[in-house]
DNA sequence: CCAATAACTGACCCATCGGTCAGTAATCAA
DNA sequence: TTGATTACTGACCGATGGGTCAGTTATTGG
């Protein structure tokens, strides 16, 4: 990122290609920390190693800068989920295991954590941004979710319910887990994710087992 | 709040007991809304029916008052579900039912729906107001409901588990509904919100039910 | 080695907004 | 009615930070 001032050495460096990569990664890092109003740009350029005026030399406005992160950094994510679940091989309650553990691993444990809750903050400020990634984030990853739950249902492993309501229900701590994460659990009692989500997965998968108590596995 | 500057009418009134409820209530709906950054002192007075002025001579500044907002309007709330639990005569099935239905009456449905959204939000930038926030709400709120879940298991109703992490995952839904409700609902696909609090209680309670046989713990 | 090019800098502009306070007018006691 | 009190106003200030651009310096092609 930044090149120390060494005496002598040239002060900066013709970077055009590594600029834009870099200059997402710190602006997701500060709105993450510190919301979209309260994040400085000078603050964003001092992450990417740059100065204001670069940044504004890759990136129109701020808001701008706001919509890059969310389509650079955050619809690919979808995608590979689409991708992973296309390629798996074996029983519907392991498939949910492994995406749901997946998930945490790739946005729960990555820079994307801060996501979920930067858009549900932001939403009220920029409507079109909030529209943007409805459509094609939270629906799209709901969609992943939904069609192992009908591909369960499907095979008789679940039981019949309304997919609808079971796939807002599954994935509503999964998305909660990572905005506590990403803002108040560091004030909180701290806990172990893998059982967290594993206790989820239990109460779920027994939900949604054909015979209560019996939820395909152990 | 505002009065109409008719014609020869008196501009304003002196309503000193009345003010800072006012102002707390237009704050919290500001705060929600734009968050805490963007929320300007001058659009908080108006909704209030007074000048920038008036704020002051009732709060210290931006950030006290947002600490009033959580002090005066959410900690209060708390301590109301802790009564009614106690009050409460019946299955502790009945009791879960009963909570979850009315957490999401008198958060959900009302000025306080934005609470968690706006804490998340910001508590990278007020740490202090942060820890105060977990510990007056959050972990008291969460203990309200361990109560019942040890309640359950005590009279052979629930089966064993750690209440620490299913409590946890038993509020996630609800909370993380208030959030969504107060950001990107409204560029979601509409859906009902007690169906969906019923679907869960019922993966939830049957997640939790003592299975004949299966009865043990993991 | 020497232009020519353009990536990058950083000082600057100015709208915005938290916060102040001298003045004004509503209220009340006498 | 009137003077004393004080709740309230609104014009103002200073700091902040998004956005600009003339100038600087790394790079490249000849």
């Amino acid at each position: 990122m930044a090149q120390s001032p060494k005496s002598g050495r040239q002060r900066w460096r013709r970077r055009k290609a590594a600029r834009p990569a870099e200059i997402l990664d710190a602006a997701l890092a500060s709105f993450v920390e510190r919301g979209f109003a309260a994040t400085r740009l000078d603050e964003v350029a001092r992450r990417a190693g740059v100065t204001k005026g670069t940044v504004y030399l890759y990136y129109r406005s701020k808001q701008a800068l706001f919509r890059a992160v969310v389509e650079e950094l955050v619809v690919p994510e979808v995608a590979r989920a689409e991708r992973e679940v296309r390629a798996f091989h074996g029983t519907s309650a392991d498939l949910l295991r492994k995406l749901v553990h997946d998930w945490w691993r790739t946005v729960g444990l990555s820079r994307l954590r801060g996501i979920p809750k930067l858009m549900t903050a932001e939403s009220g400020n920029f409507p079109d941004l909030a529209r943007y990634f409805v459509t094609h984030v939270a629906q799209r990853a709901r969609r992943v979710f939904a069609g192992v739950l009908r591909r369960g249902m499907r095979d008789g492993e679940f039981r019949r319910c309304n997919v609808e309501y079971a796939v807002r229900v599954l994935v509503a701590p999964l998305v909660f887990a990572a905005i506590w994460e990403g803002s108040l659990a560091k004030f909180d009692k701290p806990y172990r994710m893998q059982r967290y989500l594993d206790t989820h997965l239990d109460m779920f998968l027994n939900g949604l087992s054909v015979v209560p108590g019996k939820d395909g596995r152990r």
